[in-house]
DNA sequence: GATAATCGTTAACCTAGGTTAAAAAAATGA
DNA sequence: TCATTTTTTTAACCTAGGTTAACGATTATC
């Protein structure tokens, strides 16, 4: 069985309205999402409630909650900003398939290399660049992004205000 | 052949001085490496020579370049702080042994999903986090950090300078 | 044990970004 | 379409942290 047959047999499809919530911050939640349709964010909220939004997610896009999978709860919220459909597998389901079975197993491994990759890259650019440097750096890649996602989500993904994002953009060059 | 086999077959042990690297930014390093006796810093450096800590490691903790597994270079550094006994593992044998043995792909899926919670909650700390929480947290964790790692390397981890923690820890309360 | 290098602290000054608030612009909805 | 909500901009003021430099305290090195 490889991945895409185990996602014919075990995956569960579901739509989902523009502003509603796949899981929240606090929830136990053990499956692994893929967007087939949408817009999302993921985000987390201190306890003034002030949002930090960690990724956003396009079609192709897949998502999971680390801590949650482990057994522990979901350390951020999952929010359509967009009507979505997403396809889900649940945790225990995949960790059963990939012992059972090497080629899946070794698409898991893929999967997980290629988070691996994204998280070691997003660390570097939270750690090492300044934010005008991370917003200039997110334009080069997603050119469109402003199309998909309001200033004030692009501000708070980049770790600043929307105000101050608002300063970089009209910076006298 | 599980993983504590694979070790014994495949795993090349190697002794490092203090101050000497194990691979540098920019090198080909297809290795994992596991952590047996010392201290190391993962590092990068930006065109100004401006230094930037992803990460300690402790006897027991492992470490690779994502990027550099997957074909491309070390995006960081690995630093000896201490006289440091590695062991290593190449990727290519790694992956031909998951795919040759579901067990053995077990533990390689476990080991990156633990790699994944570190970084979510690396990724959450950076985000949301002001250096001053940052570092209490540290020190909640890691209350002995100090008398191994030196303030100025303690301060690169936080993303701040040592001038900045240094008030941070003679602030009046 | 002497000398050099590194580390930690302090001070003065600077800058990026936070906070609040208000107004303009844009998107949403009845 | 008109009204309402949300987004974006601007301004004034504030704070955390950066920069540079000096000095004493440790640590290494010979």
């Amino acid at each position: 069985m490889n991945f895409n047959e185990l996602v014919q047999q075990f995956g569960i499809r579901q739509c989902y309205k523009k502003k509603s919530y796949v899981f929240s911050q606090g929830d136990e939640d053990n499956y692994i999402y893929f967007v087939l349709e949408g817009v999302l964010k993921a985000c987390y909220y201190d306890e003034d409630g002030k949002e930090y939004i960690k990724s956003f997610l396009f079609p192709g896009d897949n998502i999971a909650s680390s801590q949650a999978l482990s057994g522990g709860l979901c350390s951020f919220g999952l929010y359509c900003l967009k009507e979505t459909k997403l396809l889900k597998l649940s945790y225990q389901q995949v960790r059963q398939a990939a012992d059972n079975n090497a080629e899946f197993a070794s698409s898991i491994i893929d999967l997980l290399m290629s988070f691996a990759m994204k998280k070691e890259q997003r660390e570097f650019e939270l750690l090492c660049l300044s934010a005008e440097q991370r917003y200039k750096k997110l334009l080069a890649k997603s050119p469109d992004i402003s199309q998909q996602i309001t200033q004030n989500d692009i501000a708070r993904y980049l770790g600043i205000t929307p105000v101050a994002l608002s300063r970089i953009k009209h910076k006298p060059r």
